[in-house]
RNA sequence: GGCGACGUAGCCAAGUGGUAAGGCAGGGCUCUGCAAAAGCCCCAUUCGGCAGUUCGAAUCUGCCCGUCGCCUCCA
């Protein structure tokens, strides 16, 4: 198997990934800030870094997928505030519901899922640690980190300390001595959740220390780094700098994170969608009127890294590439799936090879596609095991042909359509059905084709599509 | 203003120096009494525009046009 190349952010390149420990790979995505419904770009990403745990997992590696809960910001606090409702519900019942999407989509559960509250220690730890070294300081409102005392910032994101300076201002209520320091802790107003941080002030951690103090705790105690650092483009600044600025420095060993990965946005309308913009639909209600696999597929063809526009009609063709998955599934389904030899393989090697050049899923897919297997043992093990890494996983409801609900008029229809020319005496729509095709059967036995086709025309405004082979006839309820 | 991404068929898109993947839609054929289903086949002399480098450019360079993102909470 060939190398696994990767773009990182951080050396702006294509690079052979490898590890810094064999066989092992320590991943940190920063994921949801379940204050507002999570929406169909929030999905992009995390599909996209399900893809890249199939893939390292099927390349022999070991993985260790940590992906955090930023179940406090100002945001759930005000609309706690706005409606009386307490924030912790606010933010339990957002991420419930992202939970189940992300079920129900296949993406697989992370190895570990730390929530910021319950790492308050570790975070005020990294604080002190800071404060120590002269890269923070308290004032009036807050805790602040001095991005003068970090030489690296803008590193990540190419950016220069002097041209963002010009750019930034101070709201009001901040205290901060410098218009680029942000804020590691936030002392509590009046009513608002908290926690008591000595000799400081009681207050609640900033969204980007979280991220520092919960990856050193779970992935990298000794400071040395871990492998891949992820989550969305738009947390490349200031996010993911600052999370740089505020480990770094008391690292034995920088870089933080060998290789930064960064997902494409999701436009929708030619906009990117984002809760400010309010231009999206929730993922609960888009899951509710489409198949989750059919989402998954939507992404494939896309490049990771590419901004990338949702419409419908990607969705109506991911549904038809689903049907012919499933197709082809069926007609492998009754081979006994076995393992073939290395070089005996005609479709993972491609499938493999394309997820190795960046996670190239189009080309991954195209392959999928545009390959016509015998349905021999080793075909479906390649083929299973291709869908496996694309996140498209067989259920058995793949085995059934497709059916859909008989409409419950049926009969009463059929016998308007149809006048006296069959008495169907309101019989269940599957005898009715079953009445009217040996009506027409007999019919085409006696080569009245006018009889035939009226019979079929008939069904067919009743939705009832017919299919006549040499086993006889077939009916389907049409789509 | 700074940084960055993108512009490939009716639509979604892959391809980053060697002569345009794949999907959707569309069209044709076989089969069929006719259909349906299935199978097979066709569908960009051309990659936003102009100039340049090169034996060779969608791919590299320059300029121009257009779209979007980050620079503020955001996957």
């Amino acid at each position: 198997m060939g190398d696994l190349n990767l773009y990182n952010t951080r050396t702006r390149a294509l690079e052979r990934f490898v590890p810094l420990r064999e066989r092992q790979v320590r991943i940190y995505v920063c994921g949801l800030t379940p204050s507002a419904q999570a929406h169909l770009g929030h999905a992009r990403s995390f599909l996209f870094f399900d893809l890249l745990r199939r893939l390292l997992t099927h390349l022999g590696y070991a993985v260790t997928y940590v992906q955090n809960v930023t179940d406090i910001d100002d945001r759930s606090i005000n609309r706690a505030r706005e409606t009386g409702e307490d924030w912790y519900a606010i933010v339990s019942g957002y991420y419930a519901d992202f939970k189940s999407a992300m079920r129900r989509l296949g993406v697989m559960e992370p190895d570990a899922e730390p929530y910021a509250t319950k790492f308050i220690p570790q975070i005020q730890a990294m604080i002190r640690a800071l404060i120590e070294r002269g890269h923070a300081y308290a004032v009036e409102d807050g805790i602040y980190y001095r991005v003068s005392s970090f030489p690296d910032y803008g590193k990540l994101s190419n950016r220069n300390v002097e041209e963002l300076q010009a750019g930034a201002r101070i709201d009001v209520d901040e205290h901060k001595d410098d218009p680029l320091d942000f804020a590691l802790w936030k002392f509590a107003k009046p009513g608002e959740p908290k926690w008591a941080f000595e000799p400081y002030g009681d207050g609640r951690p900033g969204w980007h220390i979280e991220c520092s103090a919960m990856s050193h705790a779970l992935l990298d105690p000794e400071g040395v780094g871990f492998d891949i650092h992820g989550g969305g483009a738009d947390l490349i600044f200031p996010h993911h700098e600052n999370e740089i600025a505020q480990s770094e420095p008391l690292m034995a060993h920088p870089p933080m994170a060998n290789v930064w990965l960064h997902g494409g946005l999701l436009n929708f309308d030619g906009r990117k969608m984002s809760k400010s913009l309010g231009n999206f639909e929730p993922l609960t209600d888009l899951l509710a009127r489409h198949d989750p696999q059919a989402v998954r597929l939507t992404f494939l063809p896309t490049g990771y890294s590419k901004v990338m526009n949702f419409t419908e009609e990607s969705l109506a063709a991911s549904n038809v590439t689903l049907a012919r998955l499933k197709k082809t599934y069926r007609r492998l389904a009754t081979v006994e799936a076995r393992e073939p030899a290395a070089d005996a393989r005609v479709l993972l090697p491609k499938v493999e090879a394309a997820l190795c050049n960046d996670m190239n899923t189009a080309v991954a897919l195209a392959e999928l596609l545009s390959w016509a297997p015998e349905p021999s043992a080793h075909a479906r093990y390649e083929f299973e095991r291709a869908l496996w890494l694309l996140g498209i996983e067989p259920t058995p409801a793949w085995l059934e042909e497709p059916k859909l609900e008989l409409p419950s008029d049926l009969t009463a229809r059929l016998q308007s359509e149809l006048g006296d020319e069959l008495a169907l005496d309101g019989v269940a729509p599957e005898e009715a059905i079953a009445r009217a095709i040996a009506h027409r059967t007999a019919a085409r036995a006696n080569k009245d084709w006018a009889a035939s086709d009226r019979l079929r025309d008939a069904l067919a405004r009743c939705g009832i599509a017919i299919k006549d082979s040499k086993e006889g006839t077939t009916w389907t309820v049409a789509g």
